[in-house]
DNA sequence: CTAACATACTAAAAGCCTTTAGTAAACTGT
DNA sequence: ACAGTTTACTAAAGGCTTTTAGTATGTTAG
């Protein structure tokens, strides 16, 4: 029933379980004869080396993990994660490694890096000062932040506010005075005092300034959605028109929010961009495609986990360099959902 | 340098090893005392349990795998996965459990899944008899198939023939005589023979049986693009128009090929669905969002996560019952790239 | 006052592999 | 024929935890 072990091969091929080691890991030690009779009797009992006991012994489980601020089924409803997915991939099929997603434990950042076996973690959305990241330093566990304010560890950024200030201006320079500014609620942001800095507030202060600069009232506080998603954005919106709201412009912090407002437009009958522009934040793939294609703030999110992939794997093997912060730039993107 | 161990909280607490272990794992063996002091060394030395230690006398990493057939940056470029990894990520959740993505390790599955540490793995895109899959069986790790033949394994799979079927039916009823038929390359069908029913050719016998009771001649073979994603499809549909090919509406095998097509059918001026009829297959998210809505081919994709994560974790857990074949069904949505 | 039993804790084994240090045999050179 | 080296292999330790079996103390009951 249970799983062969190197005993079991050693005994069956005649050697030591020494042997066996040496076979799949130096046969140079070994003479030809004995590789192929070890490698025989592997290969007709199905054995492979557990692991467990390899990551163990090594203290490389072959695996970086990836860890998301919220559960896993709520994360990939945003599809900033698929191209950001595909960059730290890019990494790990060139160095043979893993990809494991790992969300909060029982909500607990820190629970979930040490129950997984992975070797590093790229953390994501939540700064260094987070009260649930600030405990990893004391673990061993080398991490890169992503998305979030750092000093001590290595960090991967985009221009975030510069990025939402061109996109404020470029509305409010034609004119627009009632302007709904859509973002979402950070799932770690719940727990921490302001100012903390995570994407949302970052892209909101980037707005704020544009706002001031061109003489026109910031109002209340934006509207939140509850998910950062398509469907959070459609029900966002549907909500403020409900409270009467009747925008003509809607800024959202990120392109799931965008693509959810074109939907609620498209049932309610608003024309986009003739009754209301609309200008997303990120630049996923699906933004050239959607209806209409959407005017958006490009950050190149492949590159983004490429970077931070390349970083820890950087901070795996060679590890004493010193912590690099990188901040990658934005560029505006004029589609079809601005005038 | 190296991690904190169970010893040196023991040592540092004046207890045994054992009493650090019962400390975390069945605290109602130790006087509260005890614990509690324990618990402080353990936070002062920021210890936590070695998850490769634990995995190894457990038998459990608390991870599941999916083992994607490519590389993980190509997979990912399939609109498909996200929604996929969404149910599959709900299980996980639920059970707190990370998300392993493998990939074929040095080109082979085998190797994949026994060099991750996961408990079980998804096996996506390959049937039992694939070469690549077959020696698991001997393997002691349990895995279900998705999108792929099985009998000893649990699988899930849906109605492609049927579906396809249909959406054949619809263009050809309205009288097409010249259908572009576009699949894509599954990356494991090049090693092993035909008749290998991959996804792709399942999906495409669907299509030729329509042809055949509309007494429309199949043609040569169909086109096939190189990469199941957006790029993908739109580099097959420049290749064909190069080739003088002016096909009146194209069958896409999968919806990442259609919105490729769509944006190459936008970039030379051909209108859809006047000019072109355009149809997918899988429903993603992304479909009732682009420009123009895609009319495909829905099957369930979440909750053909969902089922097999849930099948992966009964087999791992259970274990003894009988392996279960689910197959879902699909059902035709015609949104606006058909008349 | 002793047998029976909890309570609080520990020593040692088990889980499976890799690596180090070492042995025995075969070979080399003189 | 013998010291020195190489080759082919093995025993044992080490990596870190959990668990089983057991010990020492204190408590209760008869």
């Amino acid at each position: 029933m249970s799983r062969v072990t190197i005993a079991e091969v050693a005994r069956k091929a005649g050697v030591s379980p020494t042997a066996v080691s040496f076979t799949f890991n130096r046969p140079s030690e070994l003479s030809p004869a004995t590789v192929r009779r070890v490698l025989a009797v592997a290969e007709e009992l199905g054995y492979a080396p557990n692991p467990h006991a390899k990551a163990l012994h090594s203290s490389r489980a072959g695996a970086i993990g990836m860890l998301v601020p919220e559960d896993i089924s709520d994360a990939f409803a945003n599809p900033f994660y698929a191209p950001f997915v595909r960059g730290v991939g890019s990494i790990c099929d060139e160095l043979d490694l893993s990809l494991m997603v790992v969300s909060p434990h029982e909500g607990s950042l820190e629970k979930g890096i040490t129950k997984a076996p992975a070797d590093g973690f790229i953390v994501l959305g939540a700064g260094e000062k987070h009260p649930d990241v600030s405990p990893l330093y004391r673990r061993r566990v080398p991490f890169v932040i992503v998305d979030g304010d750092a000093e001590k560890a290595p960090s991967v950024n985009v221009e975030d506010e510069k990025g939402a200030h061109e996109a404020a201006s470029r509305l409010l320079a034609r004119g627009h005075t009632d302007i709904l500014v859509m973002t979402f609620l950070n799932p770690r942001s719940q727990l921490v005092e302001a100012p903390f800095h995570d994407i949302a507030s970052r892209r909101q202060s980037g707005y704020m300034r544009a706002f001031e600069e061109h003489g026109v009232a910031w109002g209340e506080a934006p509207a939140e959605a509850k998910q950062c998603s398509i469907e959070g954005g459609d029900e966002r919106m549907k909500a403020a028109w409900s409270d009467g709201h009747r925008p003509t412009a809607v800024l959202c912090a990120a392109d799931a929010l965008a693509f959810g407002v074109l939907l609620a437009a498209e049932k309610r009958g608003v024309r986009v961009p003739e009754d209301l522009e609309v200008v997303g934040f990120d630049d996923v793939p699906e933004a050239a495609l959607s209806r209409p294609a959407l005017s958006t703030v490009r950050q190149p999110i492949r590159e983004k986990g490429r970077i931070a992939a390349r970083l820890l794997t950087e901070a795996l093997d060679g590890g004493g360099s010193s912590p690099r912060s990188i901040v990658l730039p934005t560029e505006w993107v004029p589609r079809r959902t601005t005038l």
